[in-house]
DNA sequence: AATATTCCCGTTTTT
DNA sequence: CGGGAATATT
């Protein structure tokens, strides 16, 4: 029976769809038919064990639920299984429950860009209006402590350093203002929700009992929080699969946990173990270099990666003499695979850093290559979105602060900074909100621009209407009245026309109410907040796609090309910071299992980094890679021999020795002295010669040598 | 209020 | 080198 879900599948994968009860771990690698199966489990699970409505499935993206859900429904399954991500989850629990978490009912949902602005805030309260204290820097911290499930208390209590308690006074700050606006941040949705679940012994029966059997997919992702959240509603049941891979666990600096899942077993030791090994996706020996790499790796579960796919051409390593010579080649090969037939939209360009993407997009261009960066410049995140949206968001919640300041003078209606900020201190010292103020009379004391601020209250007034039409009418009522309408009318920017994205802003909530009838304008807010990229954004024509090593998890292409393959950029590192090698190298991994036929790895011996050309070193990773899969091809000209004799660096000992005073000798120059010295990746330095001229090189690779002096020896 | 200028800084970013 | 943000200028 339910033969359909079991068509086409291996062993281990029929075992997985068929496994009901307990936990359950599928390992699954690169490529292995994941989706498939869990679609397929889920579905199996609604029509043989359980009432969809019991079954809750998480992923980390928008996307990955999108398709999940409209896979599973073309299972034949009836509606009613919950598909969301961890934070959409929670949002929609903490909505539900808000009397128990102790929330208002439309609190508000931060962005980072707001979270920012919050910190910010938070930071000139603490008088520490510093460059020190850049939101950018804190940002991080708080993030991770919540990740952690550290609230603004526990983080105080651990701060041993001085700085660390400056941040928690920051944090405190930043607590209190949120609690004032009633915003809760991206990481308030999961921490609240997996405290309440520890601690709110009812909270947590009602929603084990709801969701009885739970999905979270990406497993290696989840953080503590997240991780807390699927151990307390599986905790009596244990009802809870999990599918993952270690290998392609690669966003441990945002707080994800690669232990969760590498420990699934003791936390569950009655867990059922499959693992998907073999692979539909790649040729043998792109396989079998992926997985050499991968081997090097401590932190895992060992896999054995197979394929029935043809063996395939070698992985080719190419080396060139310069980063604008790399992409040079790149891009005409592109331009020659596309004319032999090979469709665009079926090669990518992957990168540690998106600095990387320039040297190949000018190339590219030059070359006639169509193509499209696939970075994050998010749809919600636009300035004329974010100005409809937080008139929406001030209708709906007016203590959102935030949200008031930007309306207040946008579209420009004379309401300048010193307008706004009486404006701040009456709210302040009379202990009510802005929109109060506003609101409510006695705005006298403004002078000149009191009928300028109450022609805004009575805008208010009249907007307040649009809470009473359904979410895409409110929002075209809202953009003409606002004024926004006429200020947006012309502006036509790179990314195309201000009112046009407006526009496709009210046909999206168009299409939300079509959905779901009922939704308020409260439930389109946090889905938009939730929301970062938008459907219609996505891949127009055949394109080649530039992106990041992290964008490219989940995707694949006939081929591949990995550029920066040296040391410093792949595995990326700095000095002065630790970085996670194995993480670095999973990185990499998950850049190579993307390709199905073709994998170029490349590298350059210089590469343009900030305007000019630093020397750089092979990457560790291609000695870890199988030679017999290898091809390598040296793309470059020019005196290759001289090239390899100079290959021999100066030693991090040495450089030690040097600082600035150092007296150098140069075969060309003579002699000179050293007058500055910046440590990055390479140590550069600038010496001033007897003639007074000043060069700058490399130490690492300048025909240098230090000259001691009386002075200096005695120091050994 | 819009525009010019300077200064700083420089991984990755599912929500 | 180049983007963003904080200043300075008109």
């Amino acid at each position: 029976m339910h033969e359909d879900l079991l068509n086409g599948l291996n062993e281990p994968q029929r075992e997985a769809v068929l496994h009901t009860e307990g936990p359950l771990l599928v390992l699954a690698g690169p490529g292995s038919g994941k989706t498939r199966v869990i679609t397929r489990r889920a579905a199996y699970l609604a029509r043989t064990v359980v009432a969809p409505r019991h079954i809750l499935a998480i992923t980390f993206t928008n996307k990955a639920a999108r398709e999940m859900r409209e896979r599973i429904e073309s299972l034949e399954v009836d509606r009613g299984m919950t598909v969301a991500t961890f934070h959409a989850f929670c949002a929609r629990m903490l909505r539900e429950y808000h009397d128990v978490a102790g929330l208002p009912r439309n609190f508000t949902i931060l962005d980072r860009e707001d979270r920012r602005k919050l910190i910010k805030q938070a930071v000139e309260e603490c008088a520490l209006h510093d460059a020190n204290w850049a939101p950018g820097k804190i940002e991080p911290v708080i993030s991770r402590a919540k990740n952690a499930l550290q609230g603004h208390a526990d983080f105080t209590e651990s701060a041993s350093d001085w700085q660390a308690r400056q941040i928690a006074k920051i944090f405190e700050a930043y607590e209190t203002l949120l609690t004032r606006m009633g915003g809760l941040d991206f990481d308030d949705l999961l921490m609240r929700v997996a405290l309440m679940l520890e601690k709110n012994a009812s909270f947590r029966d009602q929603l084990e009992n709801r969701f009885r059997y739970v999905l979270v997919d990406e497993y290696q992702d989840t953080n503590l929080a997240q991780y807390r959240i699927a151990r307390m509603l599986a905790r009596d049941r244990e009802n809870l699969c999990a599918t993952g891979d270690p290998d392609q666990s690669i966003y441990g600096w945002r707080g994800a946990d690669i232990g969760n899942i590498l420990s699934f077993e003791r936390d569950y030791p009655r867990a059922n173990v499959v693992k998907l090994e073999e692979n539909y996706r790649s040729t043998k020996r792109i396989l079998a270099a992926a997985d050499a790499l991968i081997a090097s790796n401590v932190h895992r579960k060992a896999k054995t990666l197979w394929t029935q796919n043809a063996e395939g051409a070698r992985v080719r390593v190419t080396e060139f003499e310069t980063s604008d010579q790399e992409a040079k080649f790149i891009a005409e090969e592109i331009r020659r695979l596309s004319d032999e037939g090979t469709s665009p939209k079926e090669i990518a360009v992957i990168y540690r850093v998106n600095s990387l993407s320039r040297g190949i997009e000018e190339a590219v261009l030059r070359a006639g290559v169509r193509y499209q960066v696939a970075r994050g410049v998010e749809f919600y995140n636009r300035k004329e979105i974010k100005d409809v949206l937080a008139y929406l968001r001030l209708l709906v919640n007016p203590a959102d602060e935030m949200s008031f300041l930007r309306a207040v003078n946008t579209p420009p209606r004379g309401i300048g900074d010193t307008t706004v900020d009486r404006l701040v201190q009456m709210a302040r010292s009379s202990g009510r909100s802005v929109y109060e103020t506003v609101m409510g009379g006695g705005l006298e004391g403004l002078g000149r621009s009191a009928g300028k601020v109450r022609q805004f209250g009575e805008l208010l007034r009249l907007l307040g209407e649009s809470l009473a039409k359904p979410a895409a009418d409110a929002i075209a009522f809202v953009v003409s009245q606002s004024g926004l309408r006429a200020h947006y009318g012309q502006v036509v920017d790179d990314e195309g026309s201000a009112m046009g994205n407006l526009d496709e802003l009210i046909s999206a909530a168009a299409e939300l109410q079509s959905e779901r009838p009922d939704a308020t304008l409260v439930d389109w807010l946090e889905h938009t907040a939730l929301q970062s990229e938008v459907d219609s954004v996505k891949s127009e024509g055949g394109r080649v796609t530039l992106m990041t090593l992290h964008a490219a998890k989940g995707l694949e292409f006939d081929v591949v090309y990995i550029i920066g393959l040296e040391e410093g950029l792949m595995p990326f590192f700095r000095e002065d910071m630790a970085s996670d090698e194995e993480e670095e190298r999973r990185l990499c991994f998950v850049g190579m299992t993307r390709a199905r036929k073709s994998l170029t790895l490349s590298l350059a011996r210089f590469r343009m980094i900030r305007g000019r050309f630093e020397r750089s070193v092979r990457s560790p990773f291609l000695r870890e890679l199988p030679k017999d899969q290898l091809e390598w091809v040296e793309a470059d000209d020019e005196e290759p021999d001289a090239r390899r004799e100079k290959k021999s660096s100066r030693l991090p000992d040495d450089i030690d020795e040097w600082s600035v005073g150092t007296v150098v000798q140069h075969p060309l120059h003579g002699l000179g002295r050293v007058i500055g010295m910046t440590r990055t990746r390479l140590t550069h330095v600038d010496v001033e010669f007897d003639d007074g001229s000043t060069r700058q090189w490399v130490l690492e690779y300048a025909p240098l040598t230090r000259v001691e002096l009386e002075s200096q020896a005695d120091c050994d």
